[in-house]
DNA sequence: ACAATCACTGTAAGCGCTTACATTTTTACT
DNA sequence: AGTAAAAATGTAAGCGCTTACAGTGATTGT
């Protein structure tokens, strides 16, 4: 009887088995699937051959177990929700998957604790490095990670003094520059629709470019007139309103986002309630996700190279275990992308 | 110079270095680990604090090997960008994560060949179930899976007659509704901005759903009415000016579009170039996301229970896991939302 | 022609954990 | 107190793979 179309065997076959089958030792095995080059090619191929006919799949735990290395990494992002993250997330998968490792992800909803969590379970299941976004993480999960010499890195955001290994951007920075665009064009009255700033580095420091640069051309910008919302549609729209219904003397003639969802809740907000843009209030932005082009008019942003960041971020690990020590820190820059949501301020009448 | 984080060369303690320092077999050690309730609160307490002390972190790789689970779940979707099955795989992530489960995500980017490496990778790492986007995939990939005896399901899609286990929705009897609602506003004259269909046998049913509901009312549509793209803003757009780029009275009064992130490219194509929605066109989109109810007009579309679905999946294969053998099929109900993106179509004069 | 070298291949010792089974200690009941 | 049953703990055999080391011919240099 011919065992060519058995489709289902019991058990399912392992490395011994192969080898039992190609006349040969499991380290030979072993070897044509690890470093082929080091087997002779007639038993390399009677070996492949095997291989195929049994429909042998290697076990990922016994291999990791093994060697010490389960060709995985974790990421860990606050959300997947509205995409931030998504296009970060396909270069890091990509560049991984290149490199044949795989990820694991988790969301951690912008909650620390579990955050920490996560992180431990991911050590548990024997990741090869870990990427976590943003600075801000519990001391915790920085001593857990260095107790067991976790190898890790941050991104999405970019710190000269940070003790860790980072990949991202200058946060304040790009706000602050963002800030300079809009004073040049004359506006005075600010208003922030921050992203929620407890335990959101990101968030903060965006939040603070703003009001530096303002500070440093003699303006303030009061309490209430920045509020912190979650990165949704419906809460942009929320402040804006909120924001708006004041005294037209009294409004901000420039409404700076924490993100582009915010900014886009912000600008449909105006569409719905007819106060036009830029001509009654300047909008900004931050990420320059696909949307934003798109939008009437279309808005000013911060562009993030969220693709470069991921490929970067994965290379840095990769690197890493391939003991070639790449540096610690990668800042990459961000770009002010002007488009018609800022103009200048409406003349005081 | 990476020796910032080199502050203990020690190794990674064991199980076995928990047991000696607290003077128990690693038996005992594994049974507070996985199984409290066996062991006496003295022994507990102290193989407890022993963890603690040493910072002991599980080897997940051994513990698969030994335990043949890996408490990891794969989910192969086709893409991360445009949020589509984020908050799907966001409920997944959270049922998984309850039941004490880790999300292993890989993104196929459409592409099916790319996908079955992603399921043999993920069959190696050992996951204990696989879900997948939809319901066509290539035959070798069920190939494996059957031989392997590997658990999975395929969602977002529901079939009647598949040999498969699915949890999800009927495609075609969503946009066949969907039509039937454009046909009551007295619509005679339809396109199609379609998802590329090779490959996706979602984006094909919502096509033929429309066809046929129309066929059912004797009408047809021609194939240069219908036009398949990427699901992409700009590709909706393009698709819009294309189709509305002829005499009046050949113009579609309807617009049926293969997602919300096409519909929204039409609905913004049309608000740059003057077009007026409903009044000049109708356009209806598909999966209700966020954004759908903001723009201007709101969107007509799909509502797909995707949280429900995301937890009914993960539910699916845990109970599977368990031993519980749940129902191979789960039909979720969609939900037409009719916002101001649709009306009657313009008067013929 | 003989030793040194090289290219393959095999042997076997783990990797750290789970778990069936064996053994010891407690508890319950007569 | 005596005994059986129950509860707690220990023993040790793997799980499937990698890899250092050992072994075997074949090739090369002198």
């Amino acid at each position: 009887m011919s065992k060519r179309y058995q489709i289902t065997d019991k058990k399912k076959p392992t490395l011994g088995n192969v080898a039992q089958a190609a006349g040969v030792s499991t380290a030979t095995v072993s070897r044509v699937l690890n470093n082929p080059e080091a087997v002779g090619d007639k038993v390399r191929a009677k070996v492949e051959q095997q291989i195929r006919l049994l429909g042998y799949v290697r076990d990922g735990a016994a291999r990791a177990l093994a060697s010490k290395s389960s060709r995985t990494i974790g990421a860990i992002i606050p959300t997947l929700e509205s995409a931030i993250f998504a296009s970060g997330i396909n270069a890091i998968e990509k560049r991984l998957d290149e490199a044949g490792y795989t990820l694991l992800l988790a969301v951690s909803n912008y909650d620390m604790e579990h955050e920490l969590n996560q992180i431990r379970e991911m050590m548990e299941q024997g990741v090869d490095g870990i990427l976590l976004i943003g600075n801000d993480h519990l001391p915790e999960a920085f001593d857990l990670m260095r107790q067991h010499h976790q190898l890790f890195a941050n991104i999405w955001a970019y710190s000269e003094d940070s003790p860790h290994p980072c990949i991202g951007f200058d946060n304040h920075q790009a706000t602050y520059e963002l800030t300079e665009h809009l004073l040049s064009l004359g506006h005075q009255r600010f208003s922030i629709i921050a992203g929620i700033t407890n335990g959101n580095d990101r968030a903060a420091l965006r939040v603070q470019g703003v009001k530096d640069a303002l500070e440093q051309n003699g303006l303030k910008i009061s309490d209430n007139c920045i509020v912190e919302k979650n990165y949704d549609l419906w809460e942009g729209r929320h402040a804006t309103r909120h924001l708006m219904d004041r005294p037209k003397n009294e409004r901000p003639t420039a409404i700076v986002c924490g993100n582009d969802v915010l900014a886009a809740g912000c600008l449909l907000e105006c569409l719905h309630s007819g106060i036009r843009v830029p001509e009654d209030v300047s909008v900004t932005g931050f990420d320059n996700l696909p949307l934003s082009e798109h939008l009437l008019p279309g808005l000013t942003t911060i562009h993030i190279p969220t693709a470069q960041m991921g490929r970067q971020a994965a290379e840095y690990l990769l690197d890493n275990i391939a003991n070639k020590s790449p540096s610690l820190k990668s800042k990459l820059a961000t770009q002010l992308v002007i488009r018609g949501s800022t103009g200048a301020p409406p003349s005081n009448d």
